[in-house]
DNA sequence: TTGACAACCTGAGGATCCCTCAGTTTGAAT
DNA sequence: ATTCAAACTGAGGGATCCTCAGGTTGTCAA
């Protein structure tokens, strides 16, 4: 609800700040290399940090996942906004839906663990996660207004899908990514008309 | 290619067969409970046999998680078979990805496993997975030859596509389960006519 | 029945990682 | 300069992984 209590939740002292962001940067590049469980003595080691200091920044592997994503999620929502002002109802979703699925498979492990947010309340990003899964609730609600987009399909439904695509795109070995082609698919199935050619 | 393979792989001695199959059991309650990352120690522990036998047996822990599921595929397969011979290529499609879906989401982790066996030679169950992949791409050649299914969608994406089903399945927490539905919107993204109600 | 041996089993142990917490240091407010 | 809450440190107990040197046992042939 209220975005602040991000803010607020960061460190207020120097040093305390430097080292959160330290922490921050270390677990991108460990996560973006190794997936969601990588080891946190080696983000800290990294960090320059004793393992206590990152524990105290960051009480669970959660929640330092979802701290190396909350830019992400908060892009994806601001996008939503502009993609509803700037496109007709049905680019806006499935541009949104493509944006979001790419920023959903960053690193091997994050779709489920946001998955899991984004229906556990208690979890330190569900509140980013609400937010953008009124975002996308918003964006079908139109599609669906506009008659583009079949109008039994929930918003629960349609993370299913997009989670569903990161899962594949999370699998891809180098080489065969299937998610874009899956995307069209599923967007063949929930549309009421043919999609756009890419 | 040859079933044999895995039999003769089996230990041969009588109390390395005994100790084979109570692991084998031992692994499927572990799995099912706690997901593909049980401890291994308690697995061994649970089967009344000492970690090196474990380890004996099953080498690397996908190993053990694929010798768990093996009597799964050779239903799959011979599934594959029986459906082709009694239904109509939806019919027979579209039910014998319902049965793959379950299957593939018998416990947490068990998709991602087998969607990497499938694609990578050198893992235990590749052959069968393979063998598996095979029964797929039949049952979608005999749909898309009676002109049900759209002619452009490739074995792999169906792989994709039921790979990503059983994904929602596994995440589903107690309640909703949105797997028939996804399977439902897909089904009505890749047919050319409606698909048969439940 | 009795070697003989390959197959099998055991479990201690080094390595890694998790997470906690008692003790120490330090930024910043007064 | 003083004070103290905030922040940091890193040793350490617990869990799990996986290996391997040495002991046990099933099986087969004589």
């Amino acid at each position: 609800m209220d975005d602040r209590a991000y803010i607020a939740q960061r460190p207020k002292r120097a040093d305390g700040q430097r080292n959160y962001d330290a922490i921050l940067a270390a677990a991108r590049k460990a996560f973006e290399a190794s997936g969601s469980d990588a080891s946190l003595e080696e983000i800290a080691s990294q960090a320059g940090v004793a393992i206590g200091t990152l524990y105290r920044h960051f009480p669970t592997r959660a929640s330092l996942v979802e701290a190396t994503t909350r830019d992400g999620l908060e892009n994806l929502v601001a996008q939503a906004g502009r993609l509803a002002a700037d496109r007709d109802p049905l680019d806006a979703l499935t541009e949104w839906m493509r944006e979001a699925v790419v920023h959903f498979s960053t690193f091997r492990g994050l779709v489920g663990i946001l998955t899991q947010s984004m229906y556990d309340e208690g979890t330190p990003s569900h509140a980013m996660c609400a937010a953008m899964h009124r975002s996308g609730a918003d964006l079908l609600r139109a599609a669906q207004t506009a008659g583009c987009v079949r109008a039994d399909l929930t918003p629960d439904e349609l993370f299913d899908l997009m989670g569903a695509a990161a899962w594949v795109r999370e699998q891809a070995t180098s080489g065969r990514d299937g998610s874009p082609r899956l995307l069209r698919l599923m967007l063949e199935g929930i549309t009421t008309r043919p999609v756009l050619p890419v």
